[in-house]
DNA sequence: CATACATGAATTTTT
DNA sequence: TTCATGTATG
């Protein structure tokens, strides 16, 4: 373990195994190397891998822990490790115990559409609107640990009374399905826990340690939980099992339950807990730090901490004030592009981040414009769909027939004769002479190597890409794209394809169910629309090759964003956790940052949180960061004024720093000659 | 009953 | 600008 490579605090934090730990690891303070090192602490104290719990929230966050655990403890430790989201280890522990509580080991899990499900059924809603709001304010109560009984109690108008009975009868209905929501998750299991010693004793014996990640993200039934696998302080019981890791100053998920008080009353259910500042940070310049902290200051206190850096003051922090959205997209590009030039930086090197999503599309349309490669972060997950990969793959492949990623994917999906043995046939014959495998099929060497039933199978499938792509050249407008799209899913057989692939019909209904969404949306886009991209105006029906084509550049745009030079848009939100060395805050406005509904009134609680989401975007620089402001800001369809947010005056920059668009400049100049010439020309351009 | 048009409203997201 | 909901019309 280079266990010399931690400075004094992580040290402390990792080696502090006496009792109930708390770190409050800043931002960019190196809170996973404590935690993979507290982890390897655990395993050379004599711990089994299987008895270090170590929760995160998503699944991606687990596999990343886990990865890097891999490359401190090897990958045997690693693999046996309980690294798992909260919901992970509710499912583990209600499949093992969930019959305590009277759960069939084999309960299914509702999704969050199967939840609106049941919910207009039992509200007798088709109101989609509504059976939605009863899901959010159910799921709230459930966070907060209330059953239907407690809602009743705590409902405060009409609204929520009704939406109390609605949860009885949704409840009861769940229990009758023998199903649980995604609340649940963490609710039966504290439940089992609570009500049941012997599995109480079980699960706390199952693990030596709890590590808990983002502990400011957790909700109150979350903490109910850890403590009940931890158990309470004290000298008769084994306590100071855990670790919690968080920062109060990046809790930016209060209107998704998570709460405050959790952080607020572990000092008090554990009077033996260490409280570990990690204040040294490693990602970010001075003059980044000193923004960051102005902002936060602005916010009170829980705990101490100031972070500070040992990398030097770098360039300060820049503010740019733009006319519009549009404009401001520009000045991104023009940004991106000189970083580029001057400072040598990749486009990966380069995030934009704002509040809403909606702000994305400006800048994806100047970056599309200026060919910048970019990835939305989060957004259009649809693409990530198995079935919606499955009819992209036939898309590309009438767009570009060498295309042989795409050509594996819909030669095979649905399975149609082609298999291992014929594609390894194929594969060889085309890498030996250097074309795709598409070519490959109609060359004549090929029933050299290949013959019989493969051979016929892929010249039949060749001849249906050729025809379908033959009708998709010739067929236009929505309407008749549907009609070929629906007709070709038929006779690919693809919804039997998905009925055959998933156990359950359900699950099978709603993946058809998204191709259907697809095929409308590929259809929207082949009607006669008008466009404006790049200057030009379009307003013709289009293809369906057209829109293959469309799409198929934004997958290609999409899967080279993972791992090829791209510039990051990400909301806030999406961004926590991240870094880069050049950040670009857009939409810095009153309204926007800090967010403000129509007629919502700001409390103090939301705009802390609001400043703590600012904080979380100024933290994510190393190197730069720009902050822009919009003097003008588009709400619905007018245009108001904008007005700086106080976040920008609260960073508290020199006045020196707040930089002129180089066009504006221009334009300035142009003015005060135009000014001081007699005849010069009023026409100042667009 | 289904489609078409108008009108109004517009966070953040994971399991 | 888009999306969803409501109303009006065929």
């Amino acid at each position: 373990m280079s266990a010399a490579s931690l400075n004094p605090a992580q040290l402390e934090a990792v080696h502090h195994l006496a009792g109930p730990c708390l770190v409050l690891a800043g931002a960019g303070s190196g809170k996973t190397r404590v935690i993979t090192h507290k982890i390897a602490r655990l395993l050379q104290h004599g711990l089994e891998p299987r008895q270090i719990a170590a929760i995160t929230f998503t699944n991606k966050a687990a596999a990343e822990m886990r990865e890097r655990a891999k490359g401190l403890v090897g990958p045997r430790a690693a693999k046996d490790l309980a690294i798992s989201t909260f919901h992970a280890l509710g499912v583990r522990m209600l499949r093992a115990d969930g019959e305590r509580l009277g759960l069939k080991p084999s309960f299914s899990i509702l999704d969050s559409d199967d939840v609106l499900g049941v919910l207009r059924d039992a509200g007798g809603a088709t109101d989609n609107k509504q059976a939605r709001h009863w899901q959010w304010t159910i799921s709230l109560w459930k966070n907060q640990g209330l059953d239907a009984d407690g809602a009743e109690a705590a409902a405060r108008d009409d609204d929520e009374r009704v939406a109390a009975r609605i949860m009885r009868r949704y409840e009861e209905r769940l229990a009758a399905y023998q199903a649980v929501d995604f609340d649940d998750l963490i609710v039966l299991p504290l439940k089992l826990l609570e009500r049941d010693a012997e599995a109480r004793a079980k699960w706390q014996a199952a693990f030596g340690h709890v590590l808990v990640d983002e502990y400011q993200d957790t909700n109150a039934v979350q903490y109910e939980l850890m403590k009940a696998l931890v158990g309470t302080d004290g000298p008769r019981h084994r306590s100071g099992r855990f670790t919690a890791v968080g920062d109060d100053d990046q809790s930016i998920y209060g209107w998704r339950g998570a709460t405050i008080d959790n952080l607020k009353r572990l000092p008090r259910d554990y009077p033996s807990l260490r409280v570990i500042p990690l204040e040294q940070n490693y990602r970010s310049t001075g003059s980044i730090l000193r923004a960051a902290n102005a902002v936060i200051a602005h916010n009170p206190k829980l705990f101490e901490k100031k972070l500070w850096s040992e990398l030097g003051d770098g360039e300060p922090v820049r503010v740019i004030d733009c006319d519009g959205e549009e404009h401001e997209a520009e000045r991104a590009v023009t940004r991106i592009q000189a970083l580029r030039g001057q400072q040598g930086a990749r486009f990966a090197d380069v995030a934009v981040l704002y509040r809403a999503n909606h702000q994305a599309r400006a800048f994806e349309q100047k970056l599309r414009a200026a060919q910048i490669p970019y990835k939305v972060s989060g957004g259009q997950s649809w693409f990530d769909r198995a079935e919606i990969k499955d009819l992209c793959a036939w898309l590309r492949l009438l767009v570009n027939q060498d295309d042989d990623p795409a050509f594996l994917r819909a030669a095979t999906t649905p399975k149609r004769g082609i298999g291992h043995q014929t594609l390894a046939a194929l594969g060889e014959y085309a890498g030996k002479w250097r074309i795709s495998m598409f070519e490959a099929i109609f060359a004549p060497g090929l029933p050299g190597v290949l013959k019989g039933k493969g051979l016929d199978a892929l010249q039949h499938f060749a001849r249906e890409v050729n025809e379908l792509e033959h009708r998709a050249r010739h067929t236009a407008g929505a309407e008749d794209a549907k009609a070929l799209l629906l007709e070709w899913l038929k006779t690919l057989g693809y919804e039997q394809h998905l009925r055959d692939g998933e156990d359950s019909p359900k699950l099978a209904e709603a993946r058809w169910s998204n191709v259907l969404d697809f095929v409308d949306w590929i259809a929207r886009r082949c009607g006669g629309q008008l466009t404006q991209e790049a200057g030009t105006f379009e307003s013709e029906k289009l293809t369906v090759l057209d829109v293959a084509q469309t799409i198929s550049i934004i997958i290609s745009l999409a899967e080279r964003g993972d791992e090829q030079d791209v510039v990051t848009l990400s909301t806030l939100h999406a961004a926590k956790g991240l870094e880069w060395p050049h950040v670009v805050l857009a939409g810095v406005n009153e309204g926007l940052l800090p967010f403000r509904g129509a007629d919502e009134e700001m409390t103090a609680e939301r705009l802390e949180e609001e400043r703590r989401l600012m904080y979380v975007g100024i933290t994510r620089a190393q190197r730069t960061l720009t902050v822009s402001t919009l003097k003008r800001r588009k709400r619905g369809r007018e245009t108001v004024a904008g007005v700086p947010s106080r976040f920008v005056v609260e960073m508290k920059l020199d006045e020196a720093v707040v930089k002129e668009d180089p066009r504006e400049r221009l334009r300035r100049l142009r003015e005060e000659l135009a000014a001081r010439g007699a005849a010069a020309s009023p026409a100042a351009g667009r």
